[in-house]
DNA sequence: GAAAAACTCCCTGAATATCGGGCTTTTTAA
DNA sequence: TTAAAAAGCCCGATATTCAGGGAGTTTTTC
């Protein structure tokens, strides 16, 4: 008896999508049965066919509207049997560390030779996660850099008057908007400035926009 | 006679090449000599095999080193002979206006139809340019919003001043390492704050990263 | 229910930033 | 080539920020 593989791939870009798909082609037991663009059309999918037996997702995790890691978060919750294997350009520690919080069964970077994506493939299909020692890496030292910038950790009070000082707001006019006194945010401004290790307004700025605060 | 044209890619995404080589294989007319992951790979492919024929180079625009930018420079200044198709994940605006400027025959977006990739190809090969109609209408909007924000251009001092304010120097430290007064980087603080039209430090230094200053 | 954390307010002096001027030199464009 | 514009430079007055404290109230957490 002969095991074909169902796939379902959701990527945004189609040129990937194609080779993609050429490239899965060749393997016998592998059959794609739908490709999309986005993950919403993902779900829309299973729901419509859910006598379909699907056994992976490959999916990318850039796209737009709903992205790679709220996609697979719902193909856990709603379709648990599907493996899901998560390709994307970037090697975006945070997201990583998120999709394996979420059960995903793989991560592999676009750079990835053909010969690795059909090892992590049947690796995934035969029950275990596949996740290069460089992606490991990456997961490490996130999550060691994680803990180390949790404590510095701002309340939301905090993050409310950072991010009106990061909009050019002087003192006085946080005070107003937030109908407090003066003093209380300089307090504020002060704590923040502890906190973070920074000197002044510039470096508080700098770390309202490089955490998306603004 | 049958024409057979020689193509070399560049991609540090090893599965996207797989996928384009996959694509280009089913015609019968391209034929790919190279592939490389990197742009100066390119060039230094170009420069040992000089006797042969090369049509046209299909190249990423993001690499590690040289990018698809400087590979295109650099190709249309020493192999002018050679056609260039950028093809790209993001529609990076500014850079496509470099590229047109340094006489790229092509750009698409990663997420175009395999049938468009084909489409480009063709088109450049028969001695035409393209760009499709969104790529366009970047271009002018580009073009366009370039020129209105290029009103408060930057002298090199201000640029250099401006840097350092965002990086949390304090004006006696700026003086001290441009070897100005202190006077000076006040009044260049000053004039900076006019003319990006911000309220102060807190703006300055949003608008040096919004424009990757730093 | 106690301890910790968050939130609020206040003070002072020193440092720094901001504002409104004006001045000379260099570059640009009519 | 010669004005006009831009770049570079400086000063003083005022406003704001920064650093160091202290201290009471409310909310969370254990």
């Amino acid at each position: 008896m002969k095991t074909v593989y169902n796939i379902i791939i959701a990527d945004d870009h189609k040129m990937f999508v194609d080779g993609l798909r050429s490239i899965l082609e060749q393997e016998e037991d592998l059959h794609i049965v739908h490709t999309t663009s986005t993950g919403e059309e993902v779900l829309k999918y299973l729901k419509i066919n859910q006598n379909e037996q699907i056994d992976l997702l490959i999916t990318d995790l850039n796209m737009p509207g709903m992205d790679g890691v709220a996609l697979n978060k719902n193909i856990k919750k709603d379709f648990p049997g599907i493996k899901t294997l998560v390709i994307s350009m970037l090697e975006d520690g945070t997201k990583i560390k998120t999709l394996t919080e979420d059960a995903v069964n793989g991560y592999l970077s676009k750079n990835a030779e053909q010969k690795e994506l059909l090892k992590a493939i049947k690796c995934i299909l035969s029950g275990e996660n596949y996740f290069s020692t460089h992606i490991q890496s990456i997961l490490v030292k996130t999550i060691t850099n994680i803990r180390k910038t949790s404590e510095v950790r701002l309340t939301q009070r905090e993050k409310e008057v950072l991010q009106l000082i990061a909009k050019e707001h002087t003192t006085q006019e946080i005070a107003d908007m937030l109908f407090l006194s003066k003093h209380t945010i300089e307090s504020y401004r002060k704590n923040l400035i502890n906190k973070l290790e920074v000197r002044n307004l510039a470096g508080l700025t700098r770390y309202a926009i490089e955490h998306n605060m603004i």
